[in-house]
DNA sequence: GCACTATAATCATAATACTGACTAATTGCG
DNA sequence: CGCAATTAGTCAGTATTATGATTATAGTGC
């Protein structure tokens, strides 16, 4: 009944799983904080590759997609959208801004704060980019029957949705 | 039946999940990319809290992990084990090398290699905070009922285990 | 034996995240 | 009103990941 030796991180939890002993391979693929660390690692690959010839990124992508909803925002409010710390954010903007894709400007009632505008090429970009991010996130659970995507989707709600106070950038809506 | 118009980043893909138009946090939420990512980042936090005081990161206790099933190893052999690419190893490798819990040493057979092996403080340290990492799991999937959390891990583990070449560092048992 | 190729590791660069500290502006309370 | 607390943004530092280039070693074919 002893805790099974685990090779790698996480893995403790998952006795449950039956895995021959020293089959690393089979462990690791047990242990939810390493398959959540891959299946990232995977998204963001795959996002990456499809996106190559725009150069854009997941979190830019998704800071864009949030202007094109409610424009302009400030930076931690759009931050509180995507779930971004204020310290990620400010580099995701200050990378559009270079690409022209969003303005910056001091807000006129806050002069602390900074309103955050998406610019045409900005949209324009966005309306491009879309069907691609479709086509990853179409491959990225194709694996899976329809009806398991939608459990997969669920069931990770509810973990997020719980513990959405766990990190420094809780969504905010 | 238009796609719905999704503000963030891999929305477009749920339109299955019907949400109120604009409410961009049920939306947020729909996206498999987005969620993925929170709750990477929720997983992640939890760990480095729990293990705050022993300093340790994910992938450092990963590669520790790891090494206390099968030592010595080169670098590439053991990135391959956790899913690493030979930059992010080699960086880690570094780390655990500075404080001393591993010792790095040239390799005789072939001297481009270098073989890393677990020190005994390696080896305590693992020990001291495998139940803290196994908290961690607890505590991260506690939102969810036994047969959920075998269901969760089951549908990732098809998804990584597909998708398995996608990613730069694929896993390399 | 030598040239070509393949492999192990490193370096440079960059985006994604976190922490903690700092500045500047605003708000709220006595 | 004035001081304290809060908030927006930035900066410095570090870890996680990727890409591409470089160096050194090993192996293979001719």
């Amino acid at each position: 009944m002893g805790i099974t030796v685990c090779p790698v991180w996480m893995i403790e939890l998952m006795p449950r799983e039956e895995t021959s002993q020293g089959d690393i391979f089979a462990e690791v693929q047990a242990s939810p904080g390493h398959l959540l660390r891959r299946f990232q690692q995977i998204a963001v690959s795959m996002f990456l590759r499809e996106c190559r010839e725009y150069d854009l990124t997941p979190l830019q992508y998704a800071a864009l997609a949030a202007l094109s909803v409610s424009d302009p925002l400030d930076q931690v409010t759009l931050g509180g959208m995507i779930a971004l710390d204020r310290t990620t954010i400010g580099v995701v903007i200050r990378n559009l801004e270079a690409c022209e894709l969003v303005v910056r400007e001091t807000s006129t009632r806050d002069r602390r704060s900074k309103m955050i505008r998406i610019s045409p090429a900005g949209t324009a970009l966005l309306t491009e980019v879309r069907p691609l991010v479709e086509n990853v996130q179409t491959r990225l659970l194709a694996p899976l029957a329809i009806e398991e995507q939608d459990q997969l989707v669920a069931l990770m709600q509810r973990v997020v949705a719980t513990h959405n106070q766990e990190s420094r950038a809780p969504l905010r809506p």
